[in-house]
DNA sequence: TATGCGTGGGC
DNA sequence: TGCCCAAGCAT
């Protein structure tokens, strides 16, 4: 659940749970199976990684979980706040977790007004953290940090009445009743606008699925073949950029679906529009292959696809014949 | 060190 | 509509 939302995740969560409830069921399942079910969460590389993950600890490991927060960290997709986490609240390792949560409280106890993402920020709360871990209760202390971050020091509006660090938080002596300053973050993410066409290529019956190169996004993931070019204005003159070669047949009017929409990721603002292609069973249209819709259907398939493809799938079928 | 990587909720 | 943020990590 790394940059997600509890609530977001916890339906995945049990859906793993039972799917695969250990890790050498994990570890012996397809990658394919397990991107399908992380379909919609985003951040697909954790699945990837999770999936790389259960193989090391199954496999190589023996089956036996690390015990400490630095064999954690040479897992794949385990990083400092996970390998913290993990170690304090499971074998007791007197160690911080320090997630949004934490950093929160903590540059708000302080009244830290230098940028968290810069080093003297960071080196600020870190030294704080390193000191404030209880060394009985670690993973008791961890998560009950990461609670009041979440539940009480909120990003807006925090109950700081209800706050037992009130007394000496110097962010609520600094601005009462107010939302805190803290944290300051420099590194603010630039949205940038990009073109994305979606060149959906079908025959009677199937369409041409290819699935996303690592790295890059919706890495491992299907889709109709597509162009992704910076900008946000489609123009007329696509079709002669995509496809580069016959063996394209023709073009063929989407209707509406022809009419570019937003769809909006953290740091790009996509216009996405379709173009439909006849293509032929007998040729080839670069990496992927002809699929039946209703299978097509069953692969890991991005938001943005999810949510338009019945829309695509019966306009397609309504067009082609 | 800076950037890429998804999606959804809240305001 | 726009912006912030969420149990961060890899490169």
């Amino acid at each position: 659940m790394q940059q997600t939302r509890i609530d977001q995740g916890t339906a995945y969560w049990h859906k793993f749970k039972d799917r695969w409830p250990n890790i050498q069921a994990l570890a012996e399942a397809d990658l394919s199976d397990v991107l399908k079910a992380w379909q919609g969460l985003g951040y697909y590389s954790r699945a990837r990684n999770l999936h790389h993950a259960a193989n090391i600890i199954a496999f190589d490991l023996d089956g036996a979980f690390p015990e400490n927060a630095e064999t954690w960290r040479t897992i794949p997709g385990v990083g400092p706040y996970t390998a913290a986490a993990i170690s304090s609240i499971c074998f007791e390792e007197v160690i911080p977790a320090v997630d949004g949560n934490v950093i929160r409280v903590i540059s708000r106890f302080l009244g830290i007004h230098s940028p968290i993402d810069r080093p003297e920020g960071r080196q600020e709360l870190e030294a704080f953290a390193e000191n404030w871990i209880s060394p009985q209760y670690p993973g008791d202390h961890n998560q009950a940090v990461m609670e009041l971050g979440a539940l009480v020091c909120t990003p807006r509006k925090p109950d700081c009445g209800a706050c037992p660090l009130n007394e000496a938080c110097l962010s609520r002596i600094n601005t009462p009743g107010e939302t805190p300053e803290p944290p300051i973050k420099l590194g603010k993410t630039t949205v940038r606008d990009v073109v994305l066409d979606f060149h959906v290529i079908v025959t009677d019956h199937k369409v041409w699925m290819r699935q996303r190169p690592a790295p890059g996004i919706w890495a491992g993931l299907f889709e109709f073949p597509s162009n992704i070019h910076p900008g946000e204005r489609i123009e007329r003159d696509r079709r002669t950029h995509f496809p580069p070669e016959p063996p394209w047949k023709s073009l063929i009017s989407l209707g509406a679906l022809g009419d570019p929409f937003h769809h909006l990721l953290s740091h790009r603002k996509m216009h996405v529009q379709f173009w439909l292609w006849k293509g032929s069973l007998s040729q080839g249209y670069g990496e992927g292959e002809w699929t039946d819709w209703n299978c097509a259907e069953e692969l890991a398939l991005p938001r943005v696809l999810e949510r338009s493809w019945k829309d695509v799938k019966n306009s397609a079928l309504l067009q082609i014949r």
